[in-house]
DNA sequence: ATGATAACCAACCGATCGGTTTGTTGCAAG
DNA sequence: CTTGCAACAAACCGATCGGTTGGTTATCAT
């Protein structure tokens, strides 16, 4: 990797770090500079301006991330028990730190889906993408699973609630909280089976 | 009502208004000002600074108009179909600028739970107030419901799910998906009755 | 050896932020 | 009639923001 590319990286990296702690408006240039230990020249070398550089974290680090995150629950031979060890894990394995950070797309989504358009549209694809994943994965095992089911309505209430319990966590601090919901989460899911 | 109270009053209403659609730390104090009419020296009259403002605002607007909101929802004789009703009725007078700026509540739990102390304080008693609230209203009623309930968890996770599905309508600006994911709810929340 | 270019640094810019200071007005009690 | 305080107005402050500018260094083909 060149250097060029190596100093790209590496901003990304600690500008979604960043990002994911503070928010993106609350994200200050400066202090992603002195981590990266650059100057402000090299940052706008390589993005035009901290906008595109929110667009970079987003496609380049969060969305793969999140991919990552949730397909192997999904691929699963049963992706209902999937999802649910997924659910579970997260929520047992969650220190206080992580807690308070939140869910990266669901963040930005709060933050900056009213606020600018090209954020706003890489949101809405990402949710569209992760629901396909998990429409995806009940259609596979459908015969196990409820007739009457529509499972893209199914999908988007999985994930708005998994959102809204890391939302919750937020305030609490208190990770009884979250996996006191995600159980319940896990109760519904797996009552979509026949 | 006295100038001052009315001043007050007036900074308060702009305030929360501003804060809905903008977000605490996004909001300017300038455009509180000119939208009132007053002065810098007005404001800092009525309050100490800008937390003390948002902290006022919290208090003495959105708190009264979450409880006004969803109060009547579950004073019903029947809570399950009065929250059933709410939600709705919600979803289907949603209007597009309503979808985009969510539940006040929400927002400032994602914006300010890690940021302020203070606010993440006033957040977690306004959750554990609306949590009781569910709690009360499900209990009078507990005879109707499936008697393995924890009607604190379940309570914890329809506002959960509510509050995430605000969030989902924030990218997608569409009511039809709102719509879909207040269903899905509904479907679980009459499910709770034996 | 030299010119070109990639990669970066340091200093600076205007704008805006929350907050402070000083001054002014209207009314009300003595 | 004047004194005093409540209720503001207007100007200003330092800090920080995202962004720009002009130069510097290292590498590499010619």
């Amino acid at each position: 990797m060149s250097d060029a590319e190596q100093t790209r990286q590496k901003i990304i990296t600690i500008a979604a770090d960043e990002i994911h702690q503070h928010g993106f408006q609350a994200t200050s240039l400066s202090t992603i500079l002195s981590r990266c230990g650059i100057s402000k020249g090299a940052l706008y070398y390589h993005f035009t301006n901290k906008l595109e550089l929110g667009y970079a974290v987003f496609e380049e680090n969060f969305i793969p991330l999140l991919l990552a995150t949730w397909q192997p629950a999904l691929s699963q031979d049963d992706p209902i028990e999937g999802l649910c060890d997924f659910f579970t894990s997260m929520s047992d394995s969650m220190v206080c730190s992580e807690a308070v950070c939140g869910c990266p797309l669901n963040n930005l989504c709060e933050e900056m889906a009213n606020v600018d358009e090209g954020f706003r549209l890489r949101i809405l694809s990402m949710q569209q993408k992760l629901n396909a994943l998990i429409v995806d994965a009940f259609t596979k095992v459908k015969g196990d699973l409820r007739p009457e089911l529509a499972f893209g309505q199914v999908a988007y209430f999985i994930v708005a609630t998994f959102h809204g319990s890391t939302s919750l966590s937020k305030t609490s601090r208190n990770k009884e909280l979250f996996q006191q919901v995600i159980a319940e989460l896990c109760h519904y899911i797996r009552a979509l089976k026949k």
